[in-house]
DNA sequence: ACCCAGGCCTGGA
DNA sequence: TCCAGGCATGGG
């Protein structure tokens, strides 16, 4: 099925730093992993992505994670014609990008893990802990593609860390079990977090210890849903010493100042690619 | 050999 | 409250 929106860009998606199992596996074409699921896309024109799932399952599953209810448009518009010129340039350059709706946990874990790491190295991470913990799927709809699930928080909260170190996660490995046994032992409901504030999740995270100030922030943003967070890493903090010399005003962008970072991230580091 | 990566923790001013 | 050093690992 084909869907059409002006501001969805998949190369942009899955280059933005908010996804780590998004690859690209042919000249337009993505495979994702979530929610247990494999699913095939194509950007078969600028505004037109085809899906290789079913309108059910599209509408079930993807059409929220895509978070296609939302109204990115309006923001890019009012960036692209507002004083910031920065940002004008920069909502231009990424304005096929969503902040998708991806799972709490695997949030959780994928950005403990994210901390002083690259990104491809941070996939290869990823990808390694789904292949050992995770479980094997074939997909029917794309030609029996075999998949791995994100593994469950019982499952991590249970792996030693011997075996986690063979998979090279680093002085992280204590993290990602810490992050598990939040979930497991302390009877923690991520998706309970969705409903309480930004502030109140941070918080909550922040106990974890291997969850600082950044990780909550993007756990928050990309595993909750709340567009207001603002993380800042190394890139963000360039943007904002370098371009805005200390004086970038975040409360200009109330209730989305998440997707504004986005499109600095995205921007940012393609400037210096 | 050095420096950096979607940082965090601990210890000491 | 803020800073320094350490931390595993891979890539430039």
């Amino acid at each position: 099925m084909v869907i059409v929106s002006e501001n969805f860009n998949l190369q942009q998606i899955a280059d933005s730093g908010q996804c780590f199992r998004m690859n690209e596996i042919g000249k337009d074409r993505y495979g994702l992993v979530a929610y247990g699921r494999y699913i095939e896309l194509e950007q078969v024109d600028y505004d037109k992505i085809w899906f290789s799932c079913s309108e059910d399952e599209y509408q079930a599953i993807w059409k929220s994670y895509f978070d296609m209810d939302y109204d990115y448009n309006s923001i890019v518009q009012s960036l692209k014609n507002g004083e910031d010129e920065f940002l004008a340039k920069a909502a231009a350059y990424g304005s096929g990008i969503r902040i998708l709706r991806q799972e709490p946990f695997e949030m959780l874990i994928s950005f403990i893990i994210s901390q002083n790491k690259n990104i491809p190295s941070i996939k290869k991470c990823i990808e390694g802990l789904c292949t050992k913990y995770g479980e094997k799927r074939i997909s029917q709809d794309c030609g029996g593609k075999e998949y791995y699930t994100f593994p469950a928080a019982e499952v991590l909260a249970s792996a030693n860390k011997e075996d986690l170190r063979e998979l090279k996660l680093g002085y992280r490995d204590q993290y990602v079990i810490n992050g598990a046994k939040f979930v497991t032992e302390g009877q923690n409901d991520l998706n309970k977090l969705k409903d309480c504030s930004h502030e109140e999740a941070v918080s909550a995270l922040r106990t974890i210890t291997g969850v600082g100030l950044k990780v909550a922030n993007c756990i928050s943003l990309f595993g909750l849903h709340h567009i207001e967070a603002f993380p800042v890493d190394v890139w963000i903090k360039k943007v904002l010493d370098e371009v805005y010399e200390g004086r970038f005003d975040v409360n200009l962008y109330p209730g989305y100042a998440g997707i504004v970072q986005q499109y600095m991230f995205y921007y940012i580091r393609n400037l210096n690619m």
